[in-house]
DNA sequence: CTAGGGTTAG
């Protein structure tokens, strides 16, 4: 059970591990080594700073380097060091190619080992060994090869690490043939690590098949699977069943390792099955930091922010310490709830605070967090911090503005990503033509797409088609959308016609809009849209016979319609209201503030707009069904719950109607408050009697 | 010498 954690974890603070490395050596630690060690000439220099390990003075003690700098990462001058060393011996230079070997700095390993081949020092087979990690992990496979006739030269080739040392180099340079030449040849000396190697090589090179090959070939052979091969045998998800898997790993008790619980379990929740995830991890013996955050991430992934929540909670209160990816995880379940964004800043703050919340995964988060939470401003702040910047970061603020409407800003950001020569994807273009969707600008839209196939060889997949219809359908463009339907090498999905039946809702096209409805029935005939849709439309033109038509077929297949719901967050708390509401205890208050502001609309002109109602009912009836659609009582609740000035934040299951649009852009101003209303589709930013989707949504 | 966790859209 020993052992396995001994393994350097990508970042210095990602791992408990890392705090029991013998080379993180705090001031206490370093006094203590040195006076036991009788090393007296040596001096130390302390310097105080707000940060952890304050030495900065380079030390040479037993025999090796070190160098501990702010957050304890060796960075400068490690040359200058050695040049001062008297004469440092093979064991030294192993010591410190180890050392920046195992603290991710492979540039500085390699340089170190190219000066030691020019300098003609010996070498042995741990150099060699260590050396062609280093080249792996940099993809070098020119000096990679220079080290392998190296090993041949030196006979060392023959060596078992050093063999497996350099299929492991060549499988991560993509060399397959060399790979398993090297195997071949290695047939009499090979071990299970061997194996091993070359099992996660096929595997991160996506040959699943041939993984799961040699995994049987491995058995055959009498070698034993260990903790390694399943926990790396378990990501060839499509290739493996952990049901299965599952059975032996019991037989051989290393389900209780956290690292092949760990990749159980997340093989689980890949299949969806977080409960028996749940099972997988409560068995693991002692839990690290990557179990922990498996087990966050796998009830972030199927919508359970509570359950995510939980697992930082026991984290924290065992005193394990969360990594990036434990916060970008459990912010990731914050975006997603509909709870307060005060839950997701509280977890903002405490990665401030490990501060981990510049690193990149962390900060990405957080945009899209902030974004989803009607917070672009805020989203904006944290991307304009971001030190540096990977595609996810760039795609995270353009979708961000694209679901608020900003499409001038969003095209901005996008063009200040192509100034920076970034390489883009299909996600990139997904969010620049759903800006342009926003903001109407339709031909731009399209020439984003040209663009996106011509100059970037992207291959267009179904969602983009389906923006591209988005585009030209909320443009009222209908024969554009249907010629691209036509035209795609795609069969039209549902959400595309309901795409083009709410379109032909709004733009009054009663034909076009049966064929869709028809259609979109004929793919999800339990999905109410379609029917409701068609029914409004059919209300809208008067056509009440037909109307009826729809709520049979509606009562004949049990098709239920989807109630409007909204939510308001009032100081940490989410109150949730259904049209016509009355269970609300301050109900005759919001009623009656109902009251007031129709009275105050009507006296700022404000005419109901009854084409938004589909009941069979006459005009007054409508008006007042229309004043108590669930977002206006989630307003006037907000309005009383409030004070004077502080901004509304509302959010819809279904998408706002015309009529309330309206309304909310008049209250905006008599009230003087800004409201922000996420619908299905985006986000409205009402202010002073305008939205930021200019009436275009 | 070999291993397990995360983020963007719709």
């Amino acid at each position: 059970m020993t052992g396995r954690d001994t393994h350097c974890p990508k970042s210095f603070f990602s791992s408990r591990a890392a705090h029991r490395d013998p080379w993180d050596v705090t001031v206490a630690t370093l006094s203590m080594v040195c006076h036991a060690s009788g090393v007296q000439q040596m001096t130390i220099h302390f310097e105080t700073c707000n940060l952890k390990i304050p030495l900065r003075e380079k030390i040479f003690l037993e025999g090796v380097l070190i160098n501990i700098a702010k957050n304890s990462f060796l960075i400068e001058k490690e040359h200058h060091l050695f040049d001062e060393c008297t004469q440092p011996n093979l064991a030294q230079h192993n010591h410190l190619l180890f050392y920046y070997s195992r603290r991710n700095l492979n540039q500085e390993a390699l340089s170190l080992f190219l000066g030691i081949r020019r300098s003609g020092l010996p070498v042995d087979r741990s150099t060699l060994s260590c050396v062609l990690k280093v080249c792996g992990c940099l993809f070098d496979h020119v000096v990679g090869r220079q080290v392998h006739s190296q090993c041949i030269k030196t006979g060392l080739v023959e060596d078992v690490s050093v063999g497996t040392s350099l299929v492991d180099m060549y499988m991560k340079t993509n060399n397959n043939e060399t790979t398993l030449e090297l195997f071949i040849r290695m047939q009499e000396i090979k071990d299970s690590v061997t194996w091993n190697t070359m099992i996660t090589g096929y595997l991160q090179n996506g040959r699943m098949d041939q993984a799961v090959n040699l995994f049987c070939k491995m058995k055959k052979e009498g070698f034993r699977p260990n903790h390694f091969t399943y926990s790396v045998i378990l990501t060839a998800n499509s290739a493996v069943s952990p049901f299965q898997v599952h059975a032996q790993i019991i037989k051989t008790n290393y389900e209780m390792y956290s690292s092949v619980g760990t990749a159980l379990l997340d093989a689980f929740v890949k299949l969806g099955n977080v409960n028996e995830a749940a099972k997988v991890f409560k068995l693991i013996d002692e839990k690290d930091i990557v179990a922990w955050s498996a087990m966050l991430a796998g009830y972030a992934q199927v919508g359970d922010t509570e359950g995510a929540i939980t697992i930082f909670g026991r984290l924290a209160a065992e005193g394990v310490k969360p990594n990036e990816f434990t916060f970008s995880s459990v912010i990731n379940a914050c975006a997603a709830s509909t709870a307060a964004v005060e839950q997701g800043k509280q977890f903002h703050a405490f990665s401030i605070k490990s501060r981990l919340d510049n690193a990149l995964c962390v900060s990405s988060a957080l945009v899209t967090m902030y974004a989803r939470k009607g917070n672009i401003e805020s989203a904006n702040e944290v991307f304009k911090r971001q030190g540096e910047r990977d595609l996810v970061s760039w795609n995270s603020m353009i979708s961000g503005y694209a679901q608020h409407g900003h499409g001038k800003k969003a095209l901005e950001v996008f063009r200040e990503m192509q100034r920076n020569n970034m390489e883009m994807d299909g996600i990139t273009f997904i969010g620049v033509i759903t800006a342009c969707t926003h903001a109407g600008l339709v031909d731009e839209g399209q020439q984003y797409f040209d663009i996106m196939v011509k100059e970037h060889h992207i291959n267009p997949t179904m969602e983009h088609y389906s923006c591209l219809i988005d585009l030209y359908s909320r443009a009222g463009m209908l024969e554009k959308a249907m010629e691209i339907i036509n035209m795609m090498p795609f069969a039209a999905g549902a959400t595309m016609w309901r795409t083009i039946l709410a379109a032909c809702r709004v733009h009054r096209n009663l034909d076009l809009g049966k064929h869709a409805g028809e259609k979109l029935i004929s793919l999800q005939p339990q999905d109410s849209a379609a029917y409701v849709l068609l029914s409004n439309m059919y209300a809208a033109a008067g056509h009440w016979q037909e109307r009826a038509k729809m709520r049979k077929l509606m009562d004949e297949r049990n098709v239920k319609k989807e109630a409007g719901y909204s939510w308001i967050e009032v100081k940490n708390k989410t109150y949730s209201f259904l049209a016509g509401d009355l269970s609300h205890p301050l109900s005759a208050r919001i009623y009656s503030k109902l009251e007031e502001l129709s009275i105050r609309l009507r006296n700022a002109g404000y005419q109901p707009d009854t084409n938004h109602v589909l009941q069979d009912v006459d005009d007054e009836h409508k008006e007042a069904i229309l004043s108590q659609h669930s977002e206006r009582l989630a307003i006037a609740f907000g309005l009383l719950a409030t004070p004077a000035g502080v901004p509304l934040q509302i959010v819809k299951n279904l998408r706002v109607c015309g009529d309330c649009h309206t309304v909310i852009k008049l209250i905006s101003t008599i009230e003087q408050r800004d409201i922000v209303v996420r619908d299905t589709n985006r986000f409205h930013h009402f202010k002073e009697g305008s939205c930021s989707c200019g009436d275009y949504w």
